[in-house]
DNA sequence: GGCCACCCGTGACATTTGTCCCGGGCCCGG
DNA sequence: CCGGGCCCGGGACAAATGTCACGGGTGGCC
């Protein structure tokens, strides 16, 4: 019997998958949760072998629990569920240890099949994702430009970002200058639009 | 026996649900898409009673179907399931004719239930959306002042959105300042947060 | 007809944004 | 020790953006 731990913060789905995977002879889904903060703990307490989590959870993100969760479990497989199969989100999963990347897109009876094979040991990805992360390359961002990015993304003006971040003005211009000139763009707007869809946020 | 139609893009999403309302003794799934250009074709080929539309797809957005729909299958109630309880989202679906509207937070078991009570002839609608869509108002953009934001979303200029509506760069930019205006935020980037938000778009 | 809302455009202006060049500090690797 | 990277700031300048006032056109409603 395979244990299960889901982590997917839309109700609906969470349910559906639960629902579907319970279904399966040989899977039984030990814990659901659907905040990023209750993967540790949750997984400590009821030992599952394998964690399927989403990326984009309310508290902590998927991938850092992932990080986590391979440091203090060892024995446990971690399975990434994501609706974004984006480049900097498939290299950060690999990073922090996980054996199985799949997006919602595909076909639900690919799940149960991931499940089986990243618990005997494979690593389940998608081909033409793996692609598209090799060819995307690093993440050419610094932390700070990252920060600042990340501060920038609902429209905040300068002022409003050095504030958030706690830095001079001219400082965020110009990680904000860096930032937009790494992505290849021509403003705020375009550059957090390109570092997300990269997965580098 | 309820036949129903289920228009979903996330592959997964639509597996899970299609299995999950298949083990419903008296609902039957007789066509699935994943695109709005499929919803009205498909329906009228296979008549079905209930159509549970999601909103954001590729082709025509749900809305836009589910307006068609009535209108050409009046026997077919429409309901609504959305990753996104907005406001404005509610208010159109009501104005299309839709008879519910879920978000996919809730649990699974109430989307049995909605498909039931659609069917009734009850209307459908978590109360605090409601309230939420009738507090927020009206949408206050004019039909350009909604071109020319959409057009904004991703970082453009004010030469590529006027490119893209064929307009004067300083007509362009006379509308931003009326959204952004209207929206009570400080920016563009502000302005079309607030009009996405509120499912002005 | 007058009023009003929306459409489309111009010109002028202040502010914000993006760029470049310049400092200094820190730490790491050669 | 000397680069080179990242961190943090300042100043100056061109370009983009947001605002305002102003034209004219259309069409609906009273």
């Amino acid at each position: 019997m395979i244990k299960l731990l889901l982590a997917e913060d839309q109700g609906m789905m969470r349910g559906a998958l639960a629902l579907l995977l319970g279904l399966e002879e040989d899977i039984e889904i030990v814990a659901q949760v659907g905040d990023g903060d209750e993967i540790v703990p949750k997984a400590l307490e009821t030992q599952p072998d394998v964690a399927l989590l989403d990326i984009e959870l309310p508290g902590r993100s998927g991938l850092d629990a992932a990080a986590d969760l391979r440091a203090r479990m060892p024995g446990c497989q971690v399975l990434i569920l994501t609706t974004f199969g984006r480049p900097g989100y498939l290299r950060r999963a690999m990073e922090a240890g996980a054996a199985g990347f799949l997006v919602k897109d595909g076909p639900v009876e690919d799940l149960a099949a991931a499940i089986r094979r990243v618990l005997a040991g494979e690593r389940v990805i998608d081909p033409a994702l793996a692609a598209a992360a090799l060819s995307a390359g690093p993440n050419p961002l610094t932390q700070r430009e990252r920060d600042v990015l990340a501060a920038a993304v609902d429209g905040a003006t300068v002022a409003d970002i050095a504030a958030k971040v706690h830095l001079s003005p001219a400082t965020v211009r110009n990680y904000l200058s860096a930032a937009i000139g790494k992505t290849q763009t021509r403003n705020r707007m375009e550059a957090v639009r390109a570092a997300r869809q990269n997965g580098w946020l």
